[in-house]
This record gives C-alpha cells, structure tokens and sequence, in this order.
DNA sequence: AATGAATGAGCTTTCATTCAT
DNA sequence: TATGAATGAAAGCTCATTCAT
C-alpha cells in the first residue's frame, strides 16, 4: 500500500472525524443554532479545514444525513432480505431494527426529518439532493414492501403500505420526539422500553387481520 | 363602547396577528431560523412594530406557546372534568381531544417540545419561564390524572401514571412529527385518522387490563 | 388675562416641564445616552407631544443649555455690574456666584461643554447655534471683564484676560468633573467646600499682582 | 524568530492599532456617540474584526482605559518612589508627571472618568471591573501617599490625604475639559501652559503649611 | 494540507421621528 | 392640543465563507 493510499485513508478519517463531530453539534443545537467554528472546535480543526472536505455547512449536514440513512438502510434491509421469515416476524424485526437505529443515535430521524422539511431552503448540489432523497425513498420502499408481502398474503389487512409504512415511522418518530421532550418533562428513562413494546404491538396489530 | 375600549381591541388583534404569523414561521422555519423580519412581513408590520407587543424574540416564541399549551390544557381540561365518564371513556376522549388540539393547529405540539428542549439557552423573563413550565406541567399532570384514576378503579394496569400521559404524548408527537415528514414523503392526508384511530387504540390497550 | 394669556402662560408651563425634565435625563444620561421616550416619561407626556415644544433631540438640548447659560450669565452679570467693588472683591463674588451657579445645578458645565464640543455633530437650526454660541461668549466676555478691569487698574498681572477667565472656568470644570469622579472614587462630600475656596484662592492669587 | 512569534507581534500590533483608533473615536465622540463601524472604518478594519480582538464595545472601551490608567500609574509611581524627595518636591514632580500623562494623550482622564461614572451600566467581563477599578484606586492611593507622607512629616496641613489627592484629580480634570471647552471657545493653545504652573502652584500651596 | 485572520451579509434590537385620530 | 402606534434607519454583534501563508 504506497503512499496515495495511505492519504486516501487519512483523508477518509479526517472526513469521518468532521462528520461525528457535526453530528454531535447539529443534534444538540439544530441545524441553524449549530455553527462552523463549533463543529470545527469539536472535531479539533479549524473552520476553515471544514471547507475542505464539504463545500458548505448545508451539504455537511447532507451528507451526515445520507451517512444516518445509509445504515438506516442497510438495517432495513436486512430484515427486507431475510429468507424464511413471515411477515408478521419480519415486523417485529423491522421494529426492532429501528429500535438498534435510535439507540445507535437518537437524533437520526429528528435530523433527517428536519433536512427533509427543509430542504428548500439549503443550497445542496444537485446530486446531493438526489442522493438524500432517493435514500430517503429506499429506506420507505423496503419498509412498505415489508408490509406489502404480508397484505399480498393475505396476513395483513389491506391497508395502504405507505400508510404503513408512515406509521412504523410515526410511532418511531414519537420515540425521539418523545426522548427529547423529556428534557423537559423528564419521565424514567427506562419507559421507553415499555414505550417501545407498545410501538411493535401497535404495528403488528396495525397490520395483522 | 369608548375609544378606549376600541383601541384595547385594535391592540389585542394585532398582537393576534402577530402570534399568527409567528406561528406560521416558526413551524416552517423553526426557532433559529425564523426571523423576525419575515414574521413581520407575514404580519404585514414593520419589524421595529413587534417589539411594541414582545420585547424580544424568544418572549415572542414563548408566548405563541402559552398560547398554544393554554388551548390543549383547556381541552384535556374538559375530559379531565367531565362528569359520569368511566375512565376508559376518558381516555378515548382524551385522544379525540388531542387530535382537535392537532386540528386546530398542527404544529403545537413541535414548538411546545422545542420550546421545552432549549429554554435554557433563551433569556426569558423569570416570569414568562414560570408560565410556561407550569402550564405544561399542568397538562401532563391532567393527562396523568385521568390515568391514575382508572388505575385506582382497578381498571388499567399499574403502569406509572407518569409514563402514560408520556405515551399519550409521544405517539401523538408521532403524529405531529409524521405530518412535518410529508412535507418530505409526502403519503396523502388521509391516513392520519387511520394513524389516530390506531393510537387510540393503543393507548387504551396499554391501560386497560 | 384673556383665554388667548392664559394659553400662552399654559404653554411656556409645559416648556418648562420638558425642560426640567431633560436636565434630570441628560444629567444622568448625557446626549446620546438620553432617549426622548425617557425624558417624555419624566415629563409624564409622550413622546410625540415634545416635538410639539422643540424640533428635535438636538434643539431640545441646545434650548436647555441655552436656558442654563442664561442663568448663568444673569449671576455673572450681577457680580461685573455690581458698583463700588474693587476687582480683587469682584473676583470672590465671581466665584462665590459660580458656587451658585453650581448649587443650582451641578451639571450645567458637564452639559454646556459637551454642547460646545459636538456642536457640530448636532444640526441646529442657525439661531439657535447662534444662540449658544452668543451667549457662551457673553459669560466669558464678562467675567474677562472683570479681570480685565483689575489689570487696568494695575491691580492684577497682565495675564491675557481671556486666558484667566478660561482659568476660572477650568478649575470650576474641575469642580464639576471631581463630582463626577466621585461616583467611582468617592471622597466625602464636604471636600468640596474646602476645593472651592482653594480655587478660590488660586483666581485670586493668579490675578492679584 | 519564527513564524509563531511574528504572528504574534502582529497581532499585537493591530490590538494597539485599533486601540488607536478607539481613543481618537471615544475621545471626540463619547462612549455612546462612538460606532464600532466608525472606529473600524479609521483602523481600517471591518467591524466584525474589531470582536475578533475585543469581545464587545464596552470591553474595547475599557481595554482602553486600562491601557491609560496604567500609562498614569507608571509615571506617578516613579514619582512616589523617587528616593531623597521632599514631599513638596514630589508634589512638583507629580504635577509635571500628570502634565507628561496630559500631553501623551489629553484626553486620557476624560475617558477615564466616563467609564468610572457610568461602569454599571457596561456589561464587562467581572475581571476587566476589577482591573479598571483596582488600576484607577492604585492611582489614587499613590497620589495620596505623597501627600500623606508629607502630612505625617509634619510639612503638609492634615488635609486628609484623599481629598488632597482628589483636589490634584480635580485640577487635572480642569485642564483636561478646559481642553475639551476650547472646541467652542478656542482660546490661545499656550495658555496651557500657565494654567499648569498656577495649578502646581495650587496644589503646592494647598498643601504647604 | 491546514489554518489564522479577515470580512460581507445578515440578524436582533433600539430610537428619533411621524401621523392618524 | 395631545398621543398611541408605527416605522426607517442605524447600531451592535454573529457567522459562513474566503484567502494568504
């Protein structure tokens, strides 16, 4: 392995190191309260060594965001691919799939909810954007397809997949949502896991005849 | 009716205006990237006008949610009271309550939680900070009520009253945070009552023996 | 006295008021600090009704100080004009109406140099800087009359005159400025009596051959 | 010498150069009537520079202050400490130091009064309070302690030290406002002069049996 | 490649001033 | 005549972004 191999490497952890420090900011702060010279102090560089791995403080947050739906994906997918597996079984894996994601990182969906919403207003390079969104789009296609095997099998009521689909991602949603809110309203923290059975339940009985 | 009284008037609807226009901003554009110039022009005002009725932004914020909170502990408030209701009763009500609440304004519910998530980086007025934390204590503690009473009754499980008004919260946060995710994935309106009506039947199902 | 009298009489009442009121808030303030909302609350008017009176900020602290040198002047006037006194007496009473002038208010000179100081920043109308500067230039012209008179008699050091009136209005500065100080350095009150007759002393000696 | 150090130096550098600036903008202006914008503008800088070496305005302006106060300090500390000094001596050479203060920069004392008359109203770092406050009282208390001595060698009339101290301020601070006077009444520059000697003489004969 | 330094653009906030009533 | 309400203009300050080294 020579030397360009080696800066390769380097220059990927460097790209690593900045994106783990922006994701610790943007979760705590936001995407507006976050600022350039704190994910720079975080990631122990200068603001000005940020622009050299991402063009702008939109396409950085992009880019976590794609990292998050990538493995968000990748899970998804797994429980998707498995072989011999009905789908009743298979939602229960996707809840708890879900639930590996949120403890993996807890502000995952806040945040590519909040890119989602306001994508608009971010200058992203054309690709990016497509990139978010098409990933955004798979993540939602697998969960639906999980859904819509099992109504093609007559195990599920017909509801529409997306719907479904939706509500496995409200219910996550109102997981996080939920984490946050405790801030301020600060209930046990060991509710979530109860909050979470109900979450499965929920969907499965949301979607079994 | 003296001018006085008409001028009270005038004065009340504008700061109506304004809290509109802010909550409209504020929803899409969240705390940090709402400006005040654009929640005046919303308001058809000049910036330097909104100061007149909120001496800063964040009482400006802080206010749109006591607003807000006043009008779901009012609702959850009714439920709370109603007479010769079972405690099962109450809590469908109590959900048909919410989803009003979710009619009235969608986005209640994701300032409120925003509001709670960062209220110590805002420099309110002790004043306004009290008011805000008393009343969503307020409602969560009606919320737990009605729960804790048909834990008395023996009609639901033990489950620590806190924890429920936390699940009532948090799938209907679900709610609220899937609406802003359609901005992004856009599932048509509809299947929001299917979502409800499934939270319902959750919440009642955690409770219920 | 008609209506048409007693009208006028209400008028230059209110002048007054708002004159009164300026001198608190300027004093405390000074120019920039000062703002015309508070000074109308001090007169328990509102702000709109002091332009009513003056023309804005800057005419209104130019009439104030106007008003002041007048008063100002009136004592010098007394002291210059007074018949069968020896200069080296006038000198005293010179001073001694200077303590006056600094009983009455302690902060006429803090405003009136700082008038003289940024008067070119303020745009007055052409009378009244006329005004100020007439006036500033009569007190002086007085009391370098009155050492001007010593010297012909030969009673005084051909110092050039204007140059001993600018001394009594230094060491009187100081006196105003050592008051001022004493909000940081604060040394007992009494001194005062003590610094005056030492600068009483010094006009005296300076001029006295 | 390397890079680091010549970094270093320059950086220092543009810290005097827009302390520079802001005693010319301060001076002419006052604390209120100053803009950053205009003091930038004659450092030629951008503002948002300034805040990269001072955290706000008031800070630039006691930063200011500080650098004045210790400039005085130094040079009435070497005159206390001049060993085989009669106190009346000391008194001369201390007025000669406060006119090598005045003429290094005349308008030291009037800043530095103005920021000891309104330092409540700056928000400053509680450290720069201190520094300014502990600065100007070693000031005072050196001045004093010349006089003192004097007192206790039986030389001086028991004037209490401070208030002789405050005297000398007092003069001082004439000269400087008669300075300041001079924008409007313009006398003769070498009447300064003269005013000094009759000062020293003051203070000299203020304190002598 | 990395960064210290600089800045333009933009935001919140204040305030002298105006105007309809 | 008096004022409540409104606002343009400007001030202090922040921050994403650039650039010389």
């Amino acid at each position: 392995m020579g030397v360009v191999e080696r800066r390769a490497r380097e220059k990927e952890q460097r790209r690593e190191t900045i994106l783990d420090a922006a994701k610790e900011i943007f979760s705590r702060k936001g995407y507006q309260g976050a600022t350039m010279e704190e994910i720079a102090a975080r990631a122990e560089l200068s603001p000005a060594t940020l622009y050299l791995y991402f063009n702008n403080k939109s396409e950085l947050f992009a880019s976590l965001n794609i990292k998050m739906l990538a493995f968000l994906c990748h899970r998804v997918e797994q429980v998707a691919g498995q072989k011999g597996l009905e789908p009743p079984e298979k939602v229960r894996h996707l809840a708890q799939a879900m639930h590996d994601v949120y403890t993996f990182d807890p502000l995952i969906l806040t945040n590519v909810l909040h890119m989602q919403a306001s994508q608009e207003l971010m200058d992203l390079s054309p690709e990016l954007k497509e990139q978010v969104n098409s990933m955004a789009a798979r993540g939602l296609r697998l969960m639906a397809g999980i859904f819509q095997q099992g109504i093609e099998q007559g195990l599920f009521r017909p509801y529409p997949p997306v719907a479904l689909a939706d509500l496995v991602w409200a219910v996550f949603s109102g997981l996080v949502l939920w984490e946050e809110s405790k801030h301020g309203f600060a209930p046990e923290k060991d509710y979530l896991q109860d909050t979470l059975e109900l979450a499965i339940e929920i969907m499965a009985r949301g979607v079994s005849k």
